[in-house]
RNA sequence: GCACAGGUGGCAGAGUGGCUACGCGUCCGCCUGCAGAGCGGAUAUACGCCGGUUCAAAUCCGGCCCUGUGCUCCA
């Protein structure tokens, strides 16, 4: 089965191809830098990651550019605010630092390059004069916007309603523009105090000088709009053409369809084969976001429950369906991830510590790893569903456990292959780990010896002791399990 | 209002014409010094509403209701 991906521009799932054989283009609409990155971002981060490793396993080799937005009003207006910084650009790399964490602590894979909008201010400033040039855009008041009626396919990404000249507008923009649904290339001069008072702290002095910083212009000083920037950086890092462009459910208008209209208005080419919208998180009936104050921080989120159990939840739902968040779906999400962990742990140590081998197969589990492995594979080419590629992972640690308990001789060989298989598909696939951060020697040493004193006491009966042993061991957060083979244990 | 996406058991969430979803939770049993894990079983009469097509509809068609997102800050 061949991969198929929705496509947001027909709506449909349609087989993907690339533009080069082997080889495939991702842009990332990254985030607007003015707050900590939340779990939304990171459902959004999560997925696409997923994609671009299923996309690697099929061979193909991905070039993946993510970029950050730092040229905002909402940055402007963080300005001066706790030690983010007195400058835009200072708030701006602050939160760019907060976010490359977020992303390291998530276990994302790196992308090729992290353009930032400051940084392009020349490729905007060619991409505008060519369009300009040819007539689908003009200055007015050394504002620059793109004349949507220039356009002929405008729309076919969002669909708005174009014949609607009571489009909600920008009041002061509204008389520069032509057309409602105009937007802005370039925009005169700095961010205006007023312009940014609705996002102003409120116990922080409000900034009463235009602000923000300015480039030079064929046009005068300014600032690139949003739109603009995204289509500079896809096409320096990419191409004019690339394979897939992703992003956030909320960004579909205007902000992809803006993209959409600019870039191949400039170039004449398609600028994107496949729009990948990911859908939103919401908590209580509604969308995750930094406005509406009613995030949980990527950091927060993972110190509290670990990067595993919040990407086993956010993974929980396909990408193109919308998730909600609540206490009851991260409970459950950190019980899948431990009893995906506990069953590769008790496999692994199995594996690694054989005991009697059967030395026959047990068709039942080589069977149940062949095609939970199909399914996994045949889930991803489905539109990357994720929610289904773990059940195929279940699967396999299904069988593996009855395995355990149904023979005292074990088949070793069906073992290590069933193990490499939920190796390969959780981690190099799904972006798992295994692996809890190391410990130095003296700890390992200490539980080690602990775990062994537990033993002897046990030995001797003396329960309570033993139990008050594993109780010190749990509060190191070590938890330890009496098995057939003796004591394990592993980290919370 | 317009556009797009959804509505599935206690929760969460797959499934696109006939076949147990996986999981979480709850209950019972096995195992265990205990705990945990695991296994076995049970529970859940599930598919927003109303029509239609069909031997057969959660799935296809039509209408309606509801929810979310977007409609110039947003992953």
């Amino acid at each position: 089965m061949p991969l198929f991906i929705t496509n947001s521009l027909t709506g449909e799932k349609e087989e993907f191809k690339s533009i080069i054989p082997d080889s495939v283009s991702i842009y990332f609409c990254g985030l607007t830098v003015s707050d900590l990155p939340h779990l939304g971002h990171a459902r959004a981060w999560v997925h696409v990651d997923i994609m671009r490793r299923w996309l690697e396993c099929l061979g193909f080799s991905v070039t993946y550019v993510e970029n950050f937005t730092d040229i905002n009003e909402k940055i402007v207006a963080r300005i001066g605010e706790a030690e983010y910084g007195e400058s835009e650009s200072e708030v701006a790399s602050y939160f760019i630092n907060k976010a490359l964490e977020a992303m390291e602590s998530l276990g994302l894979k790196p992308a090729y390059v992290y353009p930032k909008a400051s940084e392009h201010i020349p490729e905007i400033i060619d991409i505008i004069t060519s369009l300009i040039n040819s007539n689908h855009a003009y200055e007015s008041n050394g504002s620059v916007y793109f004349d949507v009626g220039s356009f002929e396919s405008y729309g076919a990404l969002s669909n708005p309603d174009l014949k609607d000249n009571s489009a909600p507008t920008d009041a002061n923009e509204a008389n520069e523009k032509k057309h409602p649904y105009d937007f802005a290339l370039w925009k005169a001069g700095q961010v205006s105090p007023e312009s940014i008072a609705k996002y102003r702290n409120s116990s922080l002095p409000p900034i009463l000088e235009p602000s923000g910083d300015i480039w030079d212009s064929p046009w005068g000083p300014g600032r690139p709009g949003w739109h603009i920037e995204c289509s500079a950086m896809s096409m320096k890092h990419l191409s004019n053409n690339i394979d897939i462009h992703a992003g956030g459910q909320d960004l579909m208008f205007p902000h992809h369809e803006n993209e959409k209209a600019q870039s191949e208005a400039a170039t004449g080419m398609n600028f994107a084969n496949f729009w990948v919208h990911i859908r939103l998180l919401e908590t209580q009936g509604e969308k995750m976001s930094s406005s509406l104050k009613n995030y949980f921080s990527v950091n927060n989120a993972i110190s509290e429950f670990g990067s595993n159990s919040i990407k086993m939840f956010l993974i929980s739902t396909s990408y193109h369906r919308h998730q909600t968040y609540s206490d009851s779906a991260l409970h459950e999400a950190v019980e899948r991830w431990g009893r995906l962990k506990r069953t590769y742990f008790r496999t692994l140590n199995e594996v690694k510590n054989p005991s009697s081998d059967s030395g026959t197969v047990d068709e039942t589990l080589l069977n149940s790893a062949l095609s939970a492995k199909q399914k996994f594979h045949d889930s991803l080419n489905d539109d990357f569903n994720t929610r289904e590629a773990l059940v195929a992972l279940f699967d396999i640690t299904n069988s593996l456990n009855r395995h355990f308990d149904s023979y005292e001789e074990y088949d070793y060989s069906t073992l290590e292959l069933s193990l490499e298989i939920l190796h390969n598909l959780a981690i190099d696939i799904l972006g798992f780990s295994f692996n809890s951060a190391n410990l130095d020697k003296s700890s390992l040493d200490l539980i080690n010896s602990l775990i062994e004193l537990r033993e002897q006491e046990r030995s001797k009966g003396n329960y309570e002791k033993a139990d008050g042993i594993r109780k010190e061991l749990d509060l190191l957060g070590v938890i330890v399990e009496d098995t057939d083979n003796g004591p394990t244990y592993h980290r919370k």
